[in-house]
RNA sequence: GCGAAAGUGGCUCAGCGGUAGAGCAUCGCCUUGCCAAGGCGAGGGUCGCGGGUUCGAUUCCCGUCUUUCGCUCCA
């Protein structure tokens, strides 16, 4: 008998833990903050390395770049993100609701068989249509509304000494565009030829209205973006590539099957620069959330990029010398969200068979934050425990842990996720063999000393 | 920003107008021969912050901050 655990109890196990801190806490925190702790951090690493190594290392196709989180302001003109990324907020003065005013007037055009959008309006010409229409609060039905407030996703800082509207940067709200502005460089310097990829992990930050839900939304997050490149004809093949790709990656690394949907967008639903975008989703316990998006956003960026910088941004094939934007591909998935939904499907408090409970953290052997625990069953076997955890801390994360009696110690690595547990007995000194506790099983096998790192390092791979 | 709820030791919470408790966790000693065992002991909280009422506030009132849930969003 098992049962998932709560957001609230996962929250609380893992800042008791040392998984994830409320930010700041000491100042009363800040707000939708949070930080990885000592055993966070090393799944979070295993999380980023995994990637890593489906999407770039083992991949013939794709090579990583790190680019700057500032960047030359104009990249976000180029991209439409300083034009577009305002939210036109409105609020209802009766029923105190906020809307986009952009929605409302699509919504109303919509309902009146109107095919158009309210894109590159400005707030007066919002205005006006929201007035003349008559549009009326979608929930209380008064016509009151507060005029409209931009509000920027972007967050805005300076550069240089002094506060100069000459030096305000932003802070890169999506890390595709330091692939996009390097494009030319890696396909000079890899000698890449079509189709490859260009991928990345790095920070971004969006001045989001409402963040929340622990660390699914936050307004400082961790993307894993592969920009996919591709002949323009290729490109329902590769969308498709990816997208099941990134699929068979949940599966790989444990998420369970059934709690992943794949959510194509209909076409009126696509952004204007997409022919199609595929939302993995995993059934989170506040609901579904979208964990990975697979956009395919033709040649859109590389064209403004050629556009607003003057640079030639297109593609010279080696061969034919053929000239041309290719399409690109674009899975992006959130690190933070993984290891949320890595949190939510692996931990079960188990009701035993005498009626006892545990909670256990059912994890991929790789995205665990320990291998293995290293344990001397009493304290007489702490000298030859410690000499073993020397060994094999060389090889994989481990710890060693002699507090408290041995089944206290199997739950609390149970609790966060460690998939073996090495206890040195009685016995070790004379046969040279320690027992190997298995999480899930809580089976139990003898293991020669000298073959308990092969033994660990067989079962922890990707 | 608006609406609702909440803030008491690391976690979960109880409590009360007279300056704080439990369970779990943590640490030490003893015990312990494989699944949160037992014994003894220890540490840790100016009850989010500020103000007001009161002889006296963790408790009542006001403000403020923070968090959570919803409006939102799309990694």
């Amino acid at each position: 008998m098992s049962r998932s655990l709560t957001l609230n109890e996962i929250i609380s196990i893992t800042k008791m833990r040392g998984l994830v801190f409320p930010g700041s806490e000491i100042y009363e925190g800040l707000a939708n903050s949070w930080d990885y702790g000592p055993v966070g951090v090393l799944m979070l690493n295993n999380i980023k390395e995994a990637w890593m190594k489906k999407f770039i290392k083992e991949s013939p196709y794709n090579v990583a770049i790190d680019s700057t989180i500032l960047m030359n302001s104009r990249v976000w003109e180029a991209s439409g993100h300083l034009a577009n990324f305002n939210d036109p907020l409105m609020d209802c003065k009766n029923c105190k609701s906020r809307f986009r005013a952009d929605k409302l007037i699509e919504e109303k055009m919509t309902s009146e068989g109107v095919d158009g959008n309210a894109d590159g309006w400005t707030n007066e010409q919002m205005e006006g249509y929201i007035a003349e229409h008559g549009i009326k609060c979608p929930k209380c039905g008064m016509i009151d509304f507060t005029p409209i407030r931009q509000f920027n996703l972007m967050f805005k800082t300076f550069q240089g000494v002094t506060e100069d509207s000459v030096n305000t940067l932003y802070l890169r709200p999506e890390t595709c565009q330091g692939i996009f502005v390097n494009f030319k460089n890696v396909q000079r310097t890899t000698r890449k030829r079509l189709p490859f990829g260009i991928g990345q992990i790095g920070k971004s930050f969006r001045n989001e209205i409402t963040p929340g839900n622990f660390i699914f939304r936050t307004r400082e997050f961790e993307q894993m973006e592969l920009e996919f490149f591709c002949r323009p004809e290729e490109e329902m093949q590769w969308f498709q590539y990816w997208r099941s790709y990134c699929a068979e990656f949940l599966y790989t690394i444990g998420i369970k099957k059934e709690n992943i949907r794949l959510r194509d967008h209909a076409p009126e639903q696509l952004s204007h620069y997409s022919n199609a975008t595929t939302d993995i989703e995993y059934q989170f316990p506040f609901g579904m959330g979208e964990l990975w998006g697979i956009a395919d956003r033709t040649d859109y960026d590389l064209k403004q990029h050629e556009l607003f910088s003057g640079k030639d941004m297109k593609y010279i094939d080696p061969v034919t010398n053929e000239k041309f934007f290719p399409y690109c591909i674009e899975p992006s998935v959130g690190a933070g969200r993984l290891f949320l939904a890595v949190l939510c499907d692996g931990y079960e408090c188990e009701t035993l068979e005498d009626g006892s409970e545990r909670n256990v953290f059912h994890v991929h052997p790789f995205l665990a934050p320990y291998k293995a625990g290293i344990l001397p069953l009493t304290k007489k076997q702490n000298e030859k425990a410690q000499e073993l955890y020397g060994m094999l801390i060389k090889e994989f994360d481990c710890e060693y842990d002699e507090t408290g009696n041995i089944g206290k110690r199997y739950r609390r690595h149970d609790e966060i996720g460690t998939p073996f547990c090495v206890t040195v007995d009685f016995d070790s000194e004379t046969d040279n063999c320690v027992t190997v506790r298995e999480r899930d099983s809580m089976q139990q096998v003898r293991v020669p000393i000298a073959e308990v790192a092969e033994y660990i390092k067989k079962r922890i791979q990707l």
